[in-house]
DNA sequence: GCAAAAGTGTTCGGGCTACACCCATGG
DNA sequence: CCATGGGTGTAGCCCGAACACTTTTGC
């Protein structure tokens, strides 16, 4: 039986203050490699598989702070080219900060997700200093394919393959579920951070804008204010927030 | 490699009326071998793993009629006695009205699920007319098994497997997530259908009593009133509904 | 009439939304 | 002074919880 792991590797990265007026920007970003697939790794008998994808981030990105969670197993020959197997993806969360070596053949790409016309369909942007590949995702409900089907319109032109289409699709929702009902919006942070960073962490993964006040209310429970100020900006000072450890959810 | 599916097949047993007053009351159950394990079936290369499934599914209940998704892949050599290797568990959801065929060395065991002291503690009942398994099942959050370290302190006298244990409850928090957010309760039900059977469905899962009230507004835009009534006691008949396919919902 | 479920309506409170308003900062 | 984000307060709305009440049935 041959089978294969991969890594969805999602982050966030600050652009440089433009204005010392206005907030950085967040963006949100997923590790790929030259042929803009993820990283993999193998499988073996007797091995731990969440062990052994974690190695592989430590072994990739030289850190072991980041979080895991399996994501699916898919097991669909039409989405492979050869060697019809299963593939095993993990969803990793990481915090730049602490990556400590970047592998030279693999690149962060922007990723961007607009909802369109109706909860069905969105437009995917990945980009980096070097291409840009865009594509649709449709899906429809009640046909056959892993439940739904998928429908990548431009995967050709772009060498996106059918298979990594579904898997930023699928990863898309599964960060948008658990950030609703868990606490791994605070995976992207560091321990300190403004209330405006986490607002912006679930801004970029809803593909919303939220109205600051309310969010603050929200979260209100799930932080806890420090005597800290962030100064570096021409705006008020933040105060530095952590992660009320009260909170930790958990999820199937 | 040595992998192998397996799966969680849950439907639901009508009591008899005892009291013609009284509703019918529902079981949650789920299928198990004599050795008390779930069924299994094979996978090969070159396969669609979810047909497989479905396939294994149909074979053993001479039926294709059920709600079927992929629950998790489960890869811990401390799991195993021998063979160590991968078990990808698929979630089914059928209506016992829908089987066919009773595979011989295959009973429906009651499932109940009662929760403790608190949310990271669940004890869980499994009884047919032979026997009955009890177990308590323990999450702890943090540590590192499979995100969550599972102690089933019983699983030795009951022969109950780790990961049979394990499977039980990571089913049954699907159900619970996807009964709130999808459309799977009606999976369990037949085309009509009434409230209070609903109800019951949910009741069971939740592990709570609803306030019928309530309930009834909560699905109304779920469901479709049909002309029919059921008359089968002594007490008010109801309407038949039938699912508003318009409430499809899919889900990660 | 009675017990039980079917079904409707009403009240109350908590949480979310929208928005007004003040504060603190660097330029 | 200004623009910008930080932070607080408040009014309105919707949804869910609690519960009262009527209807319908078989016995």
């Amino acid at each position: 039986m041959n089978i294969q792991g991969n890594l969805i590797i999602f982050s966030t990265d600050n652009e440089e203050r433009k204005d010392v007026r206005k907030l950085k920007e967040k963006k949100l970003q997923i590790l790929l490699d030259e042929k803009n697939e993820f990283p993999t790794f193998q499988i073996k008998d007797n091995e731990y598989i969440k062990r052994t994808a974690e190695a592989r981030v430590e072994e990739l990105l030289k850190t072991s702070k980041f979080y895991i969670e399996q994501l699916y197993t898919w097991g669909d020959p039409n989405y492979y080219i050869e060697n019809k197997g299963l593939t095993i993806t993990y969803l990793v969360i990481i915090n730049k900060k602490n990556i400590e070596f970047m592998p030279k053949n693999m690149k962060f790409y922007d990723i961007h997700i607009e909802n369109k016309e109706n909860e069905y369909v969105q437009n995917i942007v990945l980009s980096n200093d070097y291409k840009e590949i865009k594509y649709k995702i449709e899906t429809i409900v009640k046909r056959d394919r892993e439940n739904v089907e998928y429908i990548n319109k431009l995967a050709e032109k772009t060498k996106i393959t059918e298979l990594t289409a579904i898997i930023i699709h699928t990863g898309i929702k599964r960060l948008r579920n658990r950030i609703e009902n868990t606490n791994i919006a605070f995976s992207f942070l560091d321990k300190e951070f403004a209330i405006s960073e986490l607002q912006q962490i679930y801004e970029l993964i809803l593909d919303t804008k939220l109205v600051s006040a309310n969010f603050r209310k929200k979260i209100e429970p799930m932080v806890k204010k420090t005597d800290k100020l962030v100064k570096e900006s021409a705006y008020r000072p933040s105060y530095m927030y952590t992660f009320n450890e009260k909170f930790i959810r958990n999820w199937v």
